[in-house]
RNA sequence: GGCGUCGUGGCCAAGUGGCUAAGGCAGCGGAUUGCAAAUCCGCCAUCGCCGGUUCGAAUCCGGCCGACGCCUCCA
């Protein structure tokens, strides 16, 4: 099976070939930890979880790493802006955060460190609850935090002075060279001329008169004052937002060259470019990433997410139910939401293209987790005890494998999998086989299939109590209508729908599933 | 202005020169049902616009229009 992505480093679709024969280092860029995540950034991340989780369904050995930015950078290279962790403090203290810290969560928000702690928290949590591997791994080698690796980030940047590429320029701050990095600009596709030129209007030229060049980007700065700060040679400060990546994807992945790096399309430039600039020349080698592969930007209902329209919906509020119904009204959906569904939700788009997160969508993904969750469950019913082993070479294996080997095709391996459902079953262990390897990809019927319960979030309700009540409420329904008590049936339906339950008639009597959206 | 991605039915979305343009959701008709739900069967698009290449194009080329992203906060 040939494996094409499309790299965002040539612009074009190329056939995936590893650096070692069967195994694949894989560094996705992670969230900042001021705030919990929306559902833009899980866009991404679930995004690079399907890549990996495809790349082991092709039977790779799969090294998956990304990082926790819990340094609060400024907003830019100088001195302008406010720090982010500083921003969230304040926030924090005003009560204006995007959703709402339990009270004593973090006892002072003025220690930016619990700050980042109880949101790096809510970010494992959320990521569990939405499949994402990583999450369930160990966590000092697969997600490192930016603030245990600061020796690593300094250690780097000596390297890069030694050889040349940068330079402690006189008012004390370290800045990479650009010029130094003839192929700076490669990845973006950007000139260091056009880069001048552009400037975006946000650099002015009092920052800019210490540097070399105006696109040389910070990587140690000297600040005594700065809310978190490690010692160095260079002076009391904080590291450059691009060096951590640089730094802990090499160490954590082992190799100053890795496979594939994945991240949010607005990373392209400057952050991509700059951690392909300092771990170059750093390593001397002549990639940092072999891969480089892009997500685009989700979009709720047709526009770009935005707090001022109300649509800037973080994981939590989604899973409440905490988002509009519609575009045309402020009105809200109101029941919680699978997190299946979510997941669903954010998988189901081609990775380059906007994804629209949409209340119908929610509609759509839950009729379709539901449809693979009841298959499964005829499956497992149908099969008993039977096991039977599957290979890729099983028809159905082999054109889902063929969808996603295509840039990650997923609409054609939804098709695959969509007739698979409605194929007549002949054999339903080896559909079951053949599903469970589909699920491994997808990951929603179940969700976080074959995980350590013990790494789940505390999931709510599923107690003995609740499913014996809706096991009477179902016997009484067969009861009520065997006796063709319409009145009391209806009645035992409402209450079962109250309940945030699905009902339906089997020739087996009365069923019974959690709704999902 | 520079560099990119994209534009297929009501919505999401396949299709990488040639059988009747995948699949999902919604809708419509029917079967089933105490009524529903679920399920099953059937129906529902000529591919942003214009021109070109070709025996033949949604698929290749050119132009135009439109959406989106980046050009030092951002997944």
């Amino acid at each position: 099976m040939e494996i094409r992505f499309y790299n965002s480093l040539t612009n074009q679709l190329e056939a995936f070939q590893p650096i070692e024969q069967g195994q694949v280092k894989m560094y996705s860029c992670g969230p900042t930890v001021y705030d919990f995540a929306h559902i833009g950034n899980f866009r991404t991340f679930l995004f690079g979880d399907l890549l990996r989780r495809f790349m082991e369904f092709a039977g790779y050995d799969v090294q998956h790493v990304s990082n926790i930015t819990d340094v609060g950078h400024m907003t830019d290279d100088a001195d302008e802006g406010e720090d982010k962790m500083e921003v969230a403090m304040s926030k924090l203290k005003a009560g204006k955060k995007s959703y709402q810290v339990p009270d004593g969560a973090i006892e002072n928000p003025n220690d930016p460190y619990q700050i980042a702690d109880f949101y790096t928290a809510a970010f494992i949590e959320d990521s569990k609850r939405l499949g994402y591997r990583i999450a369930f791994e160990n966590p000092q080698q697969c997600l490192p935090k930016a603030t245990d690796n600061i020796d690593g980030m300094l250690a780097m940047i000596r390297q890069l002075i030694d050889r040349g590429h940068a330079y402690v320029a006189n008012d004390g701050v370290v800045y990479f060279s650009v010029e130094s990095f003839p192929e700076y600009g490669k990845l973006s596709g950007n000139t260091l001329e056009q880069l001048q030129s552009g400037a975006g209007g946000r650099v002015t030229d009092e920052n800019q008169s210490s540097k070399r060049h105006p696109a040389d980007f910070m990587l140690w700065k000297p600040d005594t004052h700065h809310i978190m700060k490690w010692e160095s040679e260079f002076g009391e400060g904080y590291p450059g937002w691009h060096i951590e990546c640089s730094v802990m994807a090499s160490k954590m992945l082992g190799s100053e060259v890795i496979d594939i790096h994945t991240g949010g399309e607005d990373l392209i430039f400057p952050h991509h470019e700059c951690e392909i600039a300092q771990s170059r020349c750093a390593s001397g080698e002549s990639a940092f990433a072999n891969y480089w592969i892009h997500a685009r930007f989700l979009f709720v209902e047709g526009k770009k997410m935005s707090k001022s329209s109300g649509t800037f919906y973080t994981v939590r509020d989604v899973m409440e139910g905490n988002f509009k119904k519609g575009a045309e009204t402020d009105e809200l959906w109101g029941k919680k939401v699978d997190p299946a569904v979510i997941r669903f939700e954010l998988i189901k788009s081609h990775y380059r293209d906007n994804l629209n997160f949409t209340a119908k969508g929610i509609e759509d993904s839950a009729n379709q987790v539901r449809k693979l969750i009841e298959f499964r469950a005829k499956l497992e019913q149908q099969a008993g005890d039977e096991v039977v082993e599957v290979g890729l070479d099983h028809p159905v294996l082999q054109n889902f494998g063929k969808a996603l080997a295509n840039d990650l095709n997923i609409s054609e391996a939804m098709a695959v999998v969509n007739k698979f459902l409605s194929a007549p079953i002949e054999n339903p262990a080896e559909s079951l086989a053949v599903f469970k390897q589909i699920n491994a990809v997808l990951s929603v019927a179940p969700i976080n299939e074959g995980m350590d319960p013990a790494l789940l979030p505390e999931s709510a309700g599923e107690d003995a109590d609740l499913e014996a009540v809706l096991e009477n409420l179902c016997k009484e329904m067969d009861a009520a209508r065997a006796a063709k008590d319409w009145g009391t049936a209806d009645g035992i339906r409402d209450k079962i729908r109250e309940m945030g339950f699905e009902i339906r008639q089997t020739p087996e009597g009365t069923v019974i599933q959690k709704e999902l959206a």
